[in-house]
RNA sequence: GCCGCUGUAGCUCAGUGGUAGAGCGCACCCUUGGUAAGGGUGAGGUCGUGGGUUCAAGUCCCACUAGCGGCUCCA
């Protein structure tokens, strides 16, 4: 700053608009006392022209001023101050492990959402193991009793880099180098780089780092480290292996033991926990890794949800069809996906002749591998897509402009070698039935193709009650040569997305990178329970493969036209959607997708003949329902019955049987809703089911 | 695939080198009770798989396998 500018007056405006005059620069600090001693103590950073920094940061010009406090206002944690905390955190937690793992080289220590981590380095003869955490949180309790200041110094770039050359670590030059180069300036000159110390420069531990900070250690209240991850230098899977500790810090104990709690609350309502509960759906070792057993339960969730799904597509003009789970190579040569991603196919079946021949001649593995790719000899592939399959449907036949356009869908089971780590429930899976449709259509058509597919998922979202969801237009990345096609065909397709995009009246993010090889698509993306994006509903355009199939119609100037593809699947695929919908619902799902929507529960034997005319009436009418003889008093029944989440329970006793009634007990309910003629019940619940209605709604009029 | 953690009864879990346990569920018996667990008896286990150390291994070591968290990947 230069000494005119420091003596002359700085405004510094705050949010409430109100503005504070100061001769001469002045600390976000300094700013907070001038307000109130209280704010002054509560101060944890600062917010200068919307940008996070320091409580000490000097401000030297006229800006605006947010002093950044644990709550906000309204009382909430406010996000901003815990960034700077867990940034902090992560600083103390460094230290503490390089106390305890002498050569331990950090990388990178970043705030997340709902904690931090540090990429570390770990000498190959002293891995990080998660006993040492009590011993890393013990290190870390002491750096936080000491309460020791952050406190930022600065050196100019050259010298930094000496600095840090000089202790040796490879990976903060590369951060300090590439800070340089963010910085736009050409060369190392005029480039200042930071240091935080945790206490006194010189004295105290020390990390390269750009900041902001809480002003001292004594702020973390509460902080755990959390796991253990390998994670690669620069994200390469290629370059060195380190090591990500995960931590989380909050203001104080009681938020982080909230925070941990919700955690635990979480995983009851995680779909592998309640599947198993529910007996929705089984994994087993035999059958092989990420292959889906659907139970009985699971599959009346699956059938009900495929079927609602089928009305949609009849209304919509669609046609059914089947195809078979596998075809020949050759069928996956003309498509691209072999061997283009043969990776991540399950290996070709080869038949039998070939195999014996091959066998005679001496082949070798590797050779066989050749010959498939090179097309010398031929095999089958279970399918990875349904795609080539619906495509020989449409060129099975020749098609006018007049027919176009041509919607076939199938629910069609793809099998895809997923790498093992990724494997999730049912949420990554290696076999998985999409609820796909290809639409062939005239390049006129696109647009309200695409939003017709959009209306579809619409309705799947809105009758289950699912809002919290993102849309992502995903376009080609630039720098890639991955894809396919003419660019000219990618500009079209991309506009018309994210023309179809902004009729869906919710905000999209436009993603460079995320289109698939033959086109861009739009994607509908939830979040699980312990926060992972999934992505469900898709479609995508695609002028790829009717070019490769070489498709075409019959045009009014009666010459052939190729047509364009759009591949959809509201659901994305029946196991991701399925797992999904049980963390939505927490396994309580609406009437009509319930798995047993009502259980009959005689009071004793002495009523169970009637119950049992009641179990007959129920299922007469076409509702999935059980009956519980067992010698259980009927609290233990209820018990039973809420347990497995069944919407209603019908309570019958001797005075319910005289008058020809039940007492209904909706779940959630604490008490039962009063006896009703079992007529009305009936009645009531076929209409709700009829409706799929998302919310339970019958009762005693 | 990579790093860490985990694998004991159908489910949830205890068991730290010396005779395999609990609760729930299941079967049977008693109880016939009006809204979230009545009581009893019993069956059920090559402790993930294969090696090793040891007089002795569910327990310690190695490898493999599967699951979990993350990384990378995801047509």
């Amino acid at each position: 700053m230069s000494p005119a500018a420091a003596s002359s007056t700085i405004r510094v405006t705050l949010p409430d608009g109100s503005v504070k005059e100061f001769d001469g620069p002045v600390t976000a600090y300094q700013v907070a006392e001038s307000i109130g001693s209280r704010l002054a103590k509560a101060a944890v950073g600062a917010k200068i022209d919307g940008e996070l920094a320091d409580l000490q940061a000097p401000i030297t010009q006229d800006c605006k001023l947010a002093i950044v406090t644990e709550k906000t206002r309204e009382g909430n944690a406010d996000p901003d101050a815990l960034y700077l905390l867990r940034h902090s955190t992560a600083h103390v937690m460094a230290e503490a492990i390089q106390r305890i793992v002498p050569g331990a080289q950090l990388v990178y220590g970043p705030p997340l959402d709902t904690g931090f981590y540090y990429d570390i380095r770990f000498p190959d003869d002293r891995p990080l193991k998660e006993g040492d955490f009590e011993a890393i949180e013990a290190e870390m309790a002491k750096i936080v009793k000491e309460d020791r200041r952050f406190t930022r110094y600065e050196l100019d770039a050259p010298k930094g880099l000496e600095k840090l050359k000089g202790e040796g670590s490879k990976y903060k030059v590369d951060n300090a180098e590439r800070a340089i180069a963010a910085s736009g300036a050409n060369g190392a000159e005029g480039v200042m780089l930071s240091w935080y110390a945790t206490g006194e420069p010189g004295k105290n531990w020390e990390d390269l780092c750009r900041g902001p900070h809480v002003p001292s250690t004594g702020r973390i209240g509460g902080f755990k480290v959390m796991s253990l991850a390998s994670s690669y230098w620069h994200g390469d899977e290629t370059s060195d292996r380190l090591t990500r500790v995960y931590g989380t810090a909050f203001f104080s104990k009681k938020d982080l033991d909230e925070y941990l709690d919700r955690l635990e609350q979480a995983k009851a309502r995680d779909h592998r926990v309640i599947g198993k509960q529910l007996r929705l759906f089984h994994i087993d070792e035999t059958v092989g890794q990420g292959l889906i057993l659907w139970t009985p339960n699971g599959a009346v969730v699956r059938k009900e949800l495929q079927r609602f799904i089928s009305e949609e597509l009849n209304k919509q003009g669609y046609l059914e069809v089947f195809t078979p789970n596998i075809g020949r190579l050759e069928l996956f040569r003309t498509s691209g996906h072999f061997p283009y991603y043969a990776d991540s196919q399950y290996p070709p079946v080869i038949e039998r002749e070939s195999l014996a021949a091959l066998a005679a001649e001496g082949c070798s593995c590797a050779q066989l591998s050749n010959k498939l790719s090179a097309g010398d000899i031929d095999g089958y592939l279970l399918k990875p897509m349904n795609c080539p399959f619906h495509i020989k449907i449409f060129d099975s036949a020749p098609h006018s402009y007049r027919d176009m356009p041509v919607r076939l869908a199938e629910f069609g089971t793809v099998y895809r070698w997923e790498q093992s780590g990724e494997l999730n429930g049912m949420t990554r899976v290696r076999g998985f039935t999409q609820d796909d449709a290809h639409l062939f259509c005239t390049p006129e058509q696109v647009q309200a193709e695409l939003l017709g597919c959009l209306s579809l998922v619409k309705i799947i979202f809105g009758t289950l009650g699912m809002k919290d969801y993102r849309v992502r237009v995903g376009l080609r990345d630039p720098d890639s040569s991955k894809y396919v096609g003419n660019p000219e065909n990618w500009d079209k397709a991309e506009a018309a997305c994210r023309e179809a995009a902004k009729t869906l009246g919710v905000a999209f993010s436009e993603e460079p990178g995320e289109a698939a090889f033959y086109g861009p698509k739009i994607d509908f993306v939830v979040k699980d329970v312990i926060g992972r994006e999934w992505q469900l509903g898709t479609v995508q355009v695609d002028y790829n493969l009717p070019e490769r199939f070489d498709l075409s119609y019959i045009g009014p100037d009666n010459k052939p036209h190729r047509p364009v593809m759009i591949h959809r699947a509201p659901f994305g695929s029946m196991e991701r959607f399925c797992g999904v919908l049980i963390e939505h619902f927490a396994g309580a799902f609406p009437s009509w997708l319930s798995p047993e929507q009502v259980r009959v529960l005689p009071i004793s034997e002495k009523t169970n003949d009637y119950a049992e005319r009641v179990l007959a009436q129920l299922k007469a009418a076409g509702i999935r329902a059980t009956i519980d003889t067992g010698n259980d008093r009927v609290q233990a029944k209820i018990k039973h019955a809420a347990e497995m989440k069944i919407p209603y329970m019908a309570v019958v006793g001797p005075r319910d049987a005289e008058e020809g009634k039940v007492s209904v007990r909706a779940r959630g309910v604490q008490h039962d809703l009063g006896a009703m003629p079992l007529a009305d019940f009936v009645d009531g619940l076929k209409a709700e089911i009829a409706e799929r209605r998302a919310e339970l709604g019958v009762k005693p009029a």
